[in-house]
Formats: C-alpha cells, sequence, structure tokens
DNA sequence: ACTTGTCGGATTGGATCCAATGACGTGCGA
DNA sequence: TCGCACGTCATTGGATCCAATCCGACAAGT
C-alpha cells in the first residue's frame, strides 16, 4: 500500500525517536530539504512534520528562519519532572483496577530485566518499558499521551545523565531498583496509595538527581533559539 | 509585514479559538479548500494547520478522508478533568511566589467579575481570566500550557453544562463563588497546601457537576470519528 | 581598527497542478 | 425487494515551481 498512514505522520514518529534517541542532539539545525532527500519525499510533508514536532515541543521553529531539536534548561526540566511526579501517579491508579495475576508476573519480569542491563541505553530502555507496563490501561488515552510526551522531552537529558558519569550511575542504580520493587509491591497489593506515593518518590528522587548535575544543560553551541512553547 | 507570523500557526489559532467557543461543534466535519478560501490562502497552510491542531487533540483526522472536530464522551472528559485536578496545584504552586499585594488586589477584583456575570458566556470567560491570573507564573512555560490545553478541550462541554439548563448553573453558582473566595483567601495567606487543596476540591466539584449530566455528550452526528489521540 | 550599509546566496513560505484514495450513488442480479 | 459490485465524483496527499525573508560576507566610511 502507498500510504498506510499519512507520511508526515510516519517521519514525525522517525525523528521524534531520533531526537529522544539522543541521535539529534538538542540544538542541532533540522534543514528541511536534508530531511527530504533522505525520506525520499518532497520538502511538503516535511513542513508539516516539522509542526507537529513543534506543537509538541520537541522542535523549536522560527519564522522563515529554520528549524531546531528544542533544548531544555535546568528550569524546564524541573517543571517536566513535577508534572510527572503528579500526572504518573494518577495514570497508575487509573492503571491498576484493570491489572490480573498474569500481568504481576510480567511485571516482576520487567523489573528482572531492568536489573540485568548492562548498558546504559539498555537501562533506559527497559527502565521505561516497566514503567510504561505498569502504567498500561485502556481508557486513559489522553493522559497516557501526556505522559509520553513529557518523558520524551527528558529523555535525552536523561540518557546524558546516565552514560558519562559512572559515579552517579553507581550510586542511584540500588536506589532504583528498591524503588522498583516496593513500587510493585504496592500494585500487587492493590494498594493504590501507597503506589501513588511511591511512585511520586521514584520520580521525585530521580528529579533530585537531576538537579546536582545541571552541566548536563550547558549545550556548547552558543546560538541555540530556546523554546518557546 | 507580509506575515507577522506564519500563516499556519495564526489560522491554527483562529479554528482553535472557534472551536472552544463553540462556533464550531465537535464532530463537524473540516474541509480544507473551505477554510482555505475563507482566509484567503492556498490549501498547504491549511493542512498544516489541521496537523497541528490534530496534535494537540482538537481535531481527529483520517489519512485520505477528512478531518473533524474532535469529539469527547464522558470517559475522556472525566480523565482530563482528573489531570487538571492534579495539574492545576501545581501550577498555582509555582505561581504563588511571585505574587504581591498589587497581585492580590487585582485577584479580588477579578473574582468580583465573575460573580458580576450575566450571561452564561460572561460567566465563562470571567471564571476562566480568574483562574488564569491566579496560576500566571513566569517560570512554567510547558505546565502552563498544558493546562492551558486540558481547559480548551472540555471548554466546549462546559459551555453545554451552563447554557441550556438554568437548573445546574443556579446550584452551582453559589458554591462556585463560595470556592473561589476560599481559595483567594489562601493565595493571600501564602498557604500553598490550603490553596492547593481548595483548588483541587474546586475542580473535582465541577467534575462532579459534569458526570451528572452525561447528556451533554451525546452527539446528533452518528458517524462521528472518535478522537484517537 | 571598528562599525555600518549593501549585495548575494541559501532557505523557508506559499500557490498551482497532478495523482491516488475513499465515499456515494446507480444498476444489475438473485 | 434486498444485497453486492462497479463507476463516477469529491476530497485529500504529494511534487514542482515561484516569491519573500534571513544570514553572511564584502566593502566603504568614520
Amino acid at each position: 500500500m502507498t500510504h498506510d498512514q499519512a507520511a508526515s505522520a510516519r517521519i514525525a514518529a522517525e525523528l521524534r525517536s531520533r531526537i529522544i534517541q539522543g541521535v539529534l542532539v538538542p540544538g542541532t539545525r533540522i534543514r528541511q530539504e536534508e530531511i527530504a532527500e533522505e525520506f525520499g519525499v518532497s520538502r511538503l510533508p516535511i513542513r508539516e512534520t516539522l509542526r507537529i514536532l513543534e506543537s509538541s515541543g520537541l522542535v523549536t521553529l522560527v519564522a522563515s528562519t529554520g528549524a531546531w531539536v528544542s533544548a531544555l534548561d535546568l528550569d524546564e526540566c524541573r517543571e517536566i519532572y513535577l508534572m510527572r511526579e503528579r500526572l504518573e501517579p494518577l495514570l497508575l491508579r487509573m492503571a491498576m483496577p484493570s491489572h490480573t495475576a498474569e500481568s504481576f508476573i510480567e511485571f516482576e519480569a520487567s523489573a528482572q530485566r531492568v536489573e540485568a542491563a548492562t548498558s546504559p541505553g539498555e537501562f533506559l530502555e527497559r527502565d521505561h518499558a516497566f514503567h510504561r507496563a505498569l502504567m498500561a490501561g485502556p481508557t486513559t488515552i489522553r493522559l497516557h499521551d501526556t505522559v509520553d510526551h513529557l518523558w520524551n522531552l527528558t529523555h535525552y537529558y536523561r540518557r546524558q545523565l546516565l552514560a558519562p558519569n559512572a559515579v552517579t550511575r553507581r550510586s542511584r542504580r540500588e536506589d532504583i531498583f528498591a524503588e522498583h520493587r516496593m513500587i510493585l509491591r504496592a500494585v500487587i497489593d492493590g494498594d493504590v496509595e501507597s503506589a501513588e506515593a511511591m511512585l511520586a518518590l521514584h520520580i521525585r528522587h530521580t528529579r533530585k538527581l537531576v538537579e546536582l548535575y545541571p552541566e548536563i544543560f550547558t549545550h556548547s553551541g552558543a546560538g541555540v533559539p530556546r523554546s518557546s512553547r
């Protein structure tokens, strides 16, 4: 079939993936023609793609000038974490009624996979999978999208936090595992209040860690337009 | 100047305004050519406009088929209210440190204007202004945008709730005023915890009211594609 | 030497034109 | 009379072409 979905949406998904995986570093310029050539389409769908990414905050575009991968500063990152501290517990609460005994087994396995991760990339991937599994509910599309969106916005910096510095990785690693187990325990017990509180604390701890390493927000490129949305 | 901002963004803002003001009813189809002709531009910027509105959930577009103003059902509306119950108190908390004595005076005046509103449209307008004023902070762009977005998504239904039925309007009116005053009192006292709790309760009460009148979600148009995001 | 004005290339924004897909209506057959 | 298939038509999706804007370099003047 010629287009199982619109080209703009498909390319937007691909670019989003590159941005959150750090292939496209915040601050780098995006030239329409370059992307168009790579995907073998005209510039037109690319323009639509950039509008989509802009309205979700991943790309900052200046009229008649160009598009850049949005960069966050520490305050914005903190703000996003604060939002996650409020929203993810809510999402977890709404997902919990639909969990079953089979879900719990899968959650345990997922938590095990996080602990068995050997590389930062693997860890990030599996950690995200664990959180997504816990909060996967049938009837919360918008909330789920919002949470996913917030996660995407900070994914690059989370990776920065883990990748270069073995110290931050070591010190926090065991804490994260313990927190995961406590969240999982509360979920299995059906204790909504504990699960919410523990998940909020989990995110809060990560935020505190981010605030300890503000140097990950110093992008070398000086002329990077800041995000406007 | 030929374009102080991009045409797609300008038209997106206009259409958004029409949707939240109820000029464009949820479920109505949007034909690109029609809009293009009205604004005196080609279909191209309209396409970008629709992508923008889609990614913010106001418009649902089906590949090669068309675009419709997104319609909510009761569950989605409840979900959005639950998100607001979590996020708006956070935004209020973050805004409070920047408030001054002059702000307080303006808040009082704004609350008075809400109570003096004579028509449903006026009431909605002033109520929104009051909430926005309370939560206007300098350093919370993304949170503010998210809250504003959630507000937009339910604006039409809030209007529906007030407009036709004098009973719901009467019964809740005094409660709303009282809650506004209690929130304002807490804000002026600098009591963050009370302000957060009271605002959450305020939103919760409105949600409960919405849940009492599910008939506002019965859109006559049968073939309306549901929102996917 | 530094600032300022101007010119040129590169890049984005928009309009028109063409192809492809989905929907609706009609006609044929059971 | 009802159901299915086919053909036409309206509408969307994409490509190419043209105009407007912005950035950088070069040159001239102070």
